[in-house]
DNA sequence: TTATTTTACTAAATCGTTTTAGGAACGAAA
DNA sequence: TTTCGTTCCTAAAACGATTTAGTAAAATAA
């Protein structure tokens, strides 16, 4: 394994100082004064060798590592994959790359995760908070280091933050249920205090309260999705049989519900009518087509990034108003929901 | 934003050298002959202030980053975000983090790729390589940075590799379809001279072949796929009505072709048989249920992993003989096939 | 001629660790 | 009293860059 030149082998081969080539490599050479011959002389050595800077000793003094900090709940989930994939191609265009990490919406997880990253010193953070992470969300406010919030925020901590108006898209997408005849409709959610969650279920409320229908609430734990969510669905479904439509708040428990309705023999729209919160590919092609509430992920990640680098870029922080970006969403109509 | 506390303030508040601190705090008080009473008092005082350590100072010393480069096709398509998953898990559970990047399948990007995480100092990568990379994939074996080819291998190039047999388990799947009594059997798949491409290529051939039937092959642009996919398949299927059944060499694949039968109001299995390569959250909900062979990417992460880290624990790759690892592909029979 | 400015460069400190090589103090052995 | 071992600790170099605060020499001005 040869080992790698540095500016100090090169600044010897050439007997200059390692101070001038590196003014020269960071484009600073007129700038600082040094002749075009040598710049050219230094720059096409640099090349012909081959020469890379060490970014470890760069970040180290510079005190930039041009990564950031992806913290989402699930990497394996198509709804964050698709966040991680524009973030990524966002990022990189802007000189930036990423470190992710998956919380699984564990506090512990997350704040650990949290706690390594600012070791290796990212330059930022983007952060689907777990549950009850006000306390860390406050230190890293106060230690100053760059970050936003996405998907769900902190009620009690001013903070950046990129989301969905969940209130409002949960309850048009109820209202679109009840235009559609649906008079008894079923919420599945999970049983979270996270903000997202909270607001998805605020809206259900408001929408059936305000046309006097009955509510009928699911909530699972996030953890146990997988292996409970099928048996907890369908006890729900036989609890009350007077069910004509079901809202639910992520599509993954819409994928157990589809499963649910399938093992029931109930045919969609016609016995149970049907919205899921985010879409999935699964559901342009499900006979029938599965009506969905849409995130415009591409949206929110060109957003995530803006927010952050602007952070990065200014270390004002303090002066800086903490920016709320609420990303319109859509829904997809399509024929569960008839 | 208070400075962070260093070895050195450690040492200068105690009155003591960063020598000591360091050993103590690396655990090698004993072995270097710190009094306990010592020892005790720098942990409390550690643990006090919460310090923790400069994780890219400590790389640049050691040369070790705990940092593995996952380089994969793209992170927004289940297939490649499951492993990332998966490795993400096995990688955390041995003290490593990951920094991914999408390749996109193209070899200037990886390329590029690879080398600025070569400057950041990985300790190792795992790479599913675009084409034409056999010179970068050699080059990173010369300087002995550990690393793993995932998915596809390169001919020439020994290396280390995880992988399934792609051409034994095409076959078998178009195997099975013969055995349901389809005939004249499709196979779409993409433009790509990769390894596990070409495999799948030849396992659909080899089956065809050895029964006598005809080949029917379209291959369509990986760049394009989604512009194109649909129109392409769609003509395929018109410029060969005969055709009763179709192999998809990749999921993605496979939700186009999907979508074209829909279109044709080709009813599966009754019209046309479908088998996919790489299984998807759809199938097991689609109607009918589709047959998918399946990769285990749970084995194939963990083997992924084992592999690096032993090549990054030993530092004479030279002597280790480059292993493969084949992983076993099992085909999820559904109805699709019957 | 001398003073000043400009040009073209560099020595050395620094970022925060790890690690090599060694040193002081003390008691025991010769 | 010298010598030798222990025990416990440390000075300083190193990793590879950036950057501050210069300086020497040449050019220009006075």
């Amino acid at each position: 394994m040869a080992k790698k030149v540095s500016i100090k082998d090169i600044a010897a081969q050439l007997n200059i100082s390692t101070t001038t080539v590196s003014f020269i490599l960071n484009g600073k050479g007129k700038e600082k004064g040094i002749s075009d011959v040598l710049t050219e002389r230094v720059l096409k050595y640099v090349k012909e060798i081959g020469y890379t800077t060490n970014q470890l000793a760069k970040s180290l003094r510079t005190g930039k590592t041009n990564i950031i900090s992806l913290l989402i709940e699930n990497i394996d989930d198509p709804f964050f994959s698709s966040v991680a994939g524009y973030v990524e191609a966002e990022a990189n265009q802007r000189g930036y790359k990423i470190i992710y990490g998956s919380t699984k919406n564990e506090t512990d997880k997350t704040r650990e995760l949290i706690n390594l990253f600012k070791d290796r010193h990212v330059d930022g953070f983007i952060i689907t908070p777990a549950e009850d992470m006000e306390v860390d969300i406050m230190k890293l406010k106060d230690e100053g280091i760059p970050f936003v919030l996405f998907d769900r925020y902190c009620e009690s901590v001013q903070t950046d933050y990129v989301g969905m108006d969940n209130f409002e898209s949960s309850r048009k997408a109820v209202d679109h249920l009840i235009s559609q005849n649906h008079k008894n409709i079923g919420f599945v959610t999970l049983n979270s205090d996270q903000s997202q969650m909270f607001d998805r279920l605020r809206g259900y409320e408001a929408a059936v309260s305000s046309h006097k229908l009955e509510a009928f609430i699911k909530k699972i734990d996030y953890s146990k999705v997988h292996q409970i969510a099928v048996k907890e669905i369908t006890a729900f479904m036989n609890e009350n049989p007077q069910i004509d439509a079901l809202f639910f708040a992520t599509s993954y428990l819409a994928l157990k519900g589809l499963e649910v309705l399938n093992n029931l023999n109930l045919s969609i729209p016609d016995d149970v009518g049907l919205i899921a919160f985010d879409d999935h590919e699964i559901f342009k092609l499900y006979k029938p087509t599965i009506t969905a509430v849409t995130q415009p992920v591409a949206e929110m990640s060109k957003q995530l990034i803006n927010l952050l680098l602007k952070q990065i870029d200014n270390d004002d922080i303090s002066l800086q108003q903490p920016k709320h970006i609420i990303v319109p969403s859509v829904i997809n109509i399509r024929k569960s929901s008839a």
